[in-house]
DNA sequence: CTGAAAGCGCTAACAA
DNA sequence: TTGTTAGCGCTTTCAG
């Protein structure tokens, strides 16, 4: 087979550096120069550079310049659900950071699950991506050492209750337990009771759970009741689960929840069950979705910022890419309230 | 410099093919076959390169293999919005498939804008996917031009009215309009008011309505109030455009939404202000959003699958690239139906 | 500031 | 069934 001379046998193909080589007049590497924003590189070749390529309606081809540069432009981006707002959240804060660069995100879901986490984790770092961005921060072991040993930056979010493997951005949940604790107390509640979902993976509602737990037994007010089901969180499993909590525990007289969604499901059992929110009992959640508001009683919940978080997700990531992180803090704790609706 | 003889050179590197070649004693392309389950490969020599390549701990670079072989194993996914739990749960459904394949999503989020769609698409283009999911079927010109000259296999999702490019899977929206109208004269309605939002960007929301109008003047009782908001729909904003249109309109007897996320503000609303509905005001949504079934009365709505829309989308490009699509349709409308629940 | 040479790690095409 | 050769389209040296 003859080689490539010239570009004229690229016929009908999208056309490449030396397309615009051989149009311009100019070498394929000063065209690469131009196509990367490289310094040194004349202005008037890369007006002629430009205009071969504008010409020949040439892109560069990242698959290429991948290889050959050796990092992909991409961020690989797992999470664990779409099934509540929380994540496309995330993503949306993530993603309004990169659209404005060169990085694309590539996207995995792990359904909660650390060794579909780990897989993903192998799989898409053999793209070689610009940085990861991965929730929580309990991993496999392999998945671990995966993300320690590659050599781009890493950022763990969603918790802010231990030390990221790279960089973090998160909340602290055990922060938000105990908030919540002081909160319910302080509002006269005395028999407490907790729901949670999905078995409690995610380890972040086990430490929101057992800080919580922890500080109204040091109020002197121990959890009353406690129900974990095995279904995956919603509005729906939140009425069931409430109303079976309730069953087995009439006398109380205030439910903690997960999240919101599930609080959501329990104060519309409530309501239609004929219970008084907040008198006859007092309910709230965790995250602060646009929901809470929504509902006919403004449900007290624990404000996080999620949007938020994923901005800075993709800040720090590309901070440190771009050697900005120097001084700065590798870790970040986002804020935290207690949000008072009219269910507590 | 001295050419690669010795993939000794690497040293600290991630393995090569070439490392695992060496190691096995095997030509470097009778390892790719291998990696690729390629025919013709005794199981003698995959013994030998398997045992080699998990010695080594070698992965296969995917960015070298989508330069050598001209393809990513990606898959692009252009949603337009991530703001309420409808485009989630399409990803979630595409992902639901792709995960079980070596393709990966990348994902790019259009806002509604066309003009970002375009960028989207020219850019993601360039990493010459395996295929492309987009959302609707109305695009720029020069998007249009890209997604037809492209030579990967295309779905647009969501939409069923028209003709897709190359491969679609969608609803009806003109049918939904339609059904929806129906279903409110039907229940005896005749001063019937229709709320929008984000000032219809998705092409798919204006069919809805002019088809839901059209029937509403062909059974005798055109559309008595009409709004548009300009902010993206949330169900805050359906609170608010509900409790406007109400002003302007008190003696309406029935509103139909653009989606479920506004409908519920309305119904959050109607409740509040004191509104009996269905008897005073019947309301309706569209897609069957999760939420619908756990408010305190049930929507009526019209039951969308977008999960399942996701599924078929991936599937169906899955087969088209294995070359499975030959005598299949390459259009899928997928079912919709009114699902009445205690609001109209 | 510009260019020539040599790959990045893999696979298509062709031989054996 | 296995191997040889020649790139994929770009970027990294290193020289001018």
């Amino acid at each position: 087979m003859v080689s490539n001379q010239s570009a004229s046998d690229n016929v009908g193909g999208r056309p490449t550096l030396r397309h615009v080589a051989e149009r311009s007049g100019v070498s394929e590497i000063s065209c690469s120069r131009v196509f990367r924003d490289a310094p040194n590189v004349s202005s008037a070749l890369r007006a002629k550079v430009l205009a071969a390529a504008s010409a020949l309606g040439y892109t560069p081809n990242p698959v290429a310049g991948a290889l050959a540069g050796n990092a992909t432009d991409l961020v690989a981006v797992i999470v664990p659900s779409m099934s509540n707002s929380v994540f496309p959240e995330v993503l949306d804060g993530i993603d309004s950071v990169l659209s404005g660069t060169r990085y694309r995100t590539v996207l995995g879901i792990s359904h909660y699950d650390l060794q579909t986490e780990e897989s993903l984790v192998r799989d898409l770092i053999a793209w070689n991506p610009r940085g990861l961005i991965v929730s929580g921060l309990e991993h496999t072991g392999a998945t671990r050492q995966m993300l320690t040993r590659c050599k781009m930056p890493v950022v763990e979010i969603m918790d802010a209750d231990g030390t990221p493997i790279d960089l973090g951005v998160g909340v602290s949940h055990t922060r938000a337990g105990r908030l919540m604790a002081q909160h319910l107390v302080a509002s006269g509640r005395q028999r407490i009771g907790y729901i949670g979902a999905w078995g409690e993976r995610p380890a972040r509602s086990v430490k929101r759970r057992l800080a919580f737990e922890r500080e109204l037994v040091r109020q002197g007010i121990p959890l009353a009741a406690r129900r974990i089901e095995a279904g995956d969180s919603s509005v729906a499993l939140g009425q069931s689960a409430t109303e079976a909590l309730l069953v087995t525990q009439p006398d109380l007289d205030a439910i903690f929840y997960a999240n919101d969604d599930l609080a959501i499901g329990g104060l519309l059992y409530c309501m239609g069950a004929g219970y008084q929110v907040p008198d006859n009992i007092a309910l709230a959640g965790f995250n602060g979705i646009a929901l809470v508001d929504a509902m006919p009683l403004r449900l007290t919940t624990i404000q996080t910022a999620r949007y938020e978080m994923g901005v800075q997700a993709a800040q720090m990531l590309l901070a440190d890419l771009e050697g900005r992180l120097d001084g700065r803090p590798r870790k970040l704790t986002m804020p935290l309230k207690v949000r008072q609706g009219d269910t507590t």
